[in-house]
DNA sequence: CCAAGTTACATGACACGTCATCTACCAGCA
DNA sequence: TGCTGGTAGATGACGTGTCATGTAACTTGG
């Protein structure tokens, strides 16, 4: 029988989302870009290095911090470090892994590239936004999210 | 002087939205994907031909619809055609041009496609908003579209 | 202690998006 | 008629993401 479509009210807002979406990401990504030859996912990943005790993390630690695939990851480290931004290190506990690790360059880029990108989401983003809209992105995000993580990993029965 | 960073508040909406519109956008590509053998980029260019009269578009009409940069639409579009979703029509109004039409084969994928996307679009996003969180989506996405547009095509003085 | 399963990670193939650049055509003007 | 500029669109190079698969090292029951 007949399918369940969106109301208008949703179809608007889904269509006002994806277009935001697809708009503020690539901004974001241009300004980093250009201002710091850092692409958002360069970006993420040396944050969450230069967060760890360190500045070094195992590969699945940074996959499971990011929530990136893993192959993904292994591509794009591959590619940071041919452009010297993190350099491996051999793992004494585990034969299999390694360690990544800022290198210096790394963090340089990342502590040049910090404030243009703080200023460009809060210039795109934030400063159209009141704080009862803050809240709502959060928790509205958060609702999301938390159903995302159940319809992947379901509950075990019983 | 200082670089003037972000609330906690927003850095914590930030953090979530990042995060929702990530995995948001994987999950659908993947269903999609495995339902229809169509990219959510596909499915865009596929609703844009199908609304149109004859079910035809010029390039130009079509990244005007979709937002989207020319080269990356003439790549999706030879794409598109390889697997048989449109096909070309020469353009005789224009010696540069052409038309894109939508095929049947282009028809029966989204046709088919469509009622399972819709679906996982409510089941992952809208069926955990309520009715005034949909509206502050609308709101808050179309302020932050606005904005854009006007940073990037600034008014002409005077 | 060893075979079987599991975990950590790499890799090749291929789709996708961006940038820079190129070609062909159209429109206005001398 | 030819020149100049703008528009429609394609293309190659290159970085990125996914899927499927491979491999080596760890772990665990017997």
């Amino acid at each position: 029988m007949g399918t369940i479509w969106l109301t208008d009210e949703q179809q608007r807002a889904w269509r006002a989302y994806l277009g935001m979406q697809a708009r503020l990401t690539a901004e974001l990504n241009r300004q980093l870009q250009a201002e710091s030859g850092l692409s958002l996912s360069d970006y993420d990943v040396l944050v969450k290095l230069t967060d760890a005790a360190g500045g070094r993390l195992r590969p699945y630690e940074l996959q499971r911090a990011l929530e990136w695939e893993q192959s993904r990851l292994s591509h794009h480290l591959g590619r940071m470090q041919r452009r010297g931004l993190v350099a491996r290190q051999d793992c004494d506990d585990d034969g299999r892994g390694s360690y990544i690790v800022v290198t210096d360059a790394g963090r340089d880029a990342i502590a040049s590239a910090a404030p243009g990108h703080v200023n460009t989401v809060r210039r795109l983003f934030f400063d159209h936004l009141d704080a009862e809209q803050v809240r709502v992105v959060e928790q509205l995000a958060n609702g999301v999210l938390a159903a995302l993580d159940t319809a992947e990993r379901p509950a075990a029965s019983g």
